[in-house]
DNA sequence: ACCGCACCCTGAGCGC
DNA sequence: TGCGCTCAGGGTGCGG
């Protein structure tokens, strides 16, 4: 679900709530993949430590523990964490209002759930004030906790390429060299470069008006500066635009976010092409969808 | 080494 | 109403 800006604003929104305060209590559900340390042993080593600080890698969020630990967390395809209890009643997770702070279900043909402590929520973090609890709730389970012991390192942080945000032409260039994979595809690819998800990838091709399906060692100097570009620029807007909201996404206070509004392809198959008015194309690539103009993608 | 695909899981929406 | 199908912003692991 989250790419990016989406894990970037929850970043930003939960470091001031998260930093300084120390852990209670932790409650968890069964075993699952979901859970990349055992349950049991996040409850008993989580407690009574402390939270100094909250970072983000690619799609990852990292909480850096005072004990020299640190909490991994990945959002997968329908993370979401939320604060219950936060003081301002916009942030509060209220019973009846049904509306989460960070998070909520937005479908229009049901109600979200009321309380963050569902049947989907896998994690809750308790604290040692009165300020929220922290909830992980997750539908699919794609998502990812683990505990890091000190010193201890995870293979998927370390395989991660640079951040997104800060991607440059030589990056994607050297990486292309000689791959014989999509040009899409290698965007999607966190060890290359980390943060880019389905509608980003989408968007910056349409916005570098390259055609997804291009073998990646297809791509000149020129239009892999053009990509990086784009790609950067995308992701900076889309933080100030408070990301995009499509079901399950709201920016941290509870607003939508809006760059949904701004998206050029992603969603709009069959759609007029904003750009040449030739309806946009949505084709399986690597067992995801990829939406392009036929006409502007070359 | 690389690439495409199956798979992990749950729910929504659609046509019949 | 219910069934079966497709789709969904994630990543891993396997076989060719």
């Amino acid at each position: 679900m989250p790419e990016l800006p989406e894990v970037e604003l929850v970043v930003r929104y939960l470091r001031p709530l998260l930093v300084g305060r120390t852990i209670r209590r932790v409650l968890t559900t069964q075993p699952s993949y979901f859970f990349l340390s055992p349950p049991g042993r996040l409850r008993a080593k989580l407690r009574n430590d402390r939270i100094d600080d909250l970072s983000r890698r690619g799609k990852y969020l990292i909480l850096a523990l005072s004990s020299g630990r640190h909490l991994l967390l990945h959002l997968g395809m329908t993370g979401q964490l939320i604060v219950e209890g936060a003081k301002s009643p916009r942030l509060a997770l209220r019973a009846s209002a049904a509306h989460g702070p960070v998070s909520i279900k937005r479908s229009a043909s049901r109600e979200p759930p009321a309380l963050a402590t569902d049947r989907h929520t896998h994690l809750s973090i308790e604290f040692a004030d009165v300020g929220p609890t922290l909830h992980f709730r997750d539908t699919r389970k794609f998502g990812k906790v683990r505990l890091l012991e000190i010193g201890e390192s995870d293979p998927r942080l370390s395989k991660l390429g640079a951040d997104a945000l800060g991607l440059t032409a030589t990056v994607l260039f050297r990486a292309s060299r000689r791959r014989k994979l999509r040009i899409k595809s290698l965007l999607l690819d966190q060890t290359v470069t980390a943060g880019i998800g389905n509608i980003y990838a989408d968007e910056s091709l349409f916005a570098a008006r390259i055609h997804p399906e291009r073998r990646a060692s297809s791509l000149s100097v020129v239009e892999c500066k053009t990509l990086a570009n784009v790609v950067r620029r995308l992701l900076r807007l889309a933080i100030r635009a408070g990301g995009s909201s499509i079901d399950d996404y709201v920016h941290p206070d509870g607003s939508d976010g809006a760059f949904q509004r701004q998206f050029r392809v992603y969603g709009r198959e069959g759609a007029p092409c904003r750009e040449c008015g030739t309806p946009i194309e949505r084709r399986v690539l690597g067992q995801r969808s990829a939406h392009f103009c036929p006409r502007c993608q070359k």
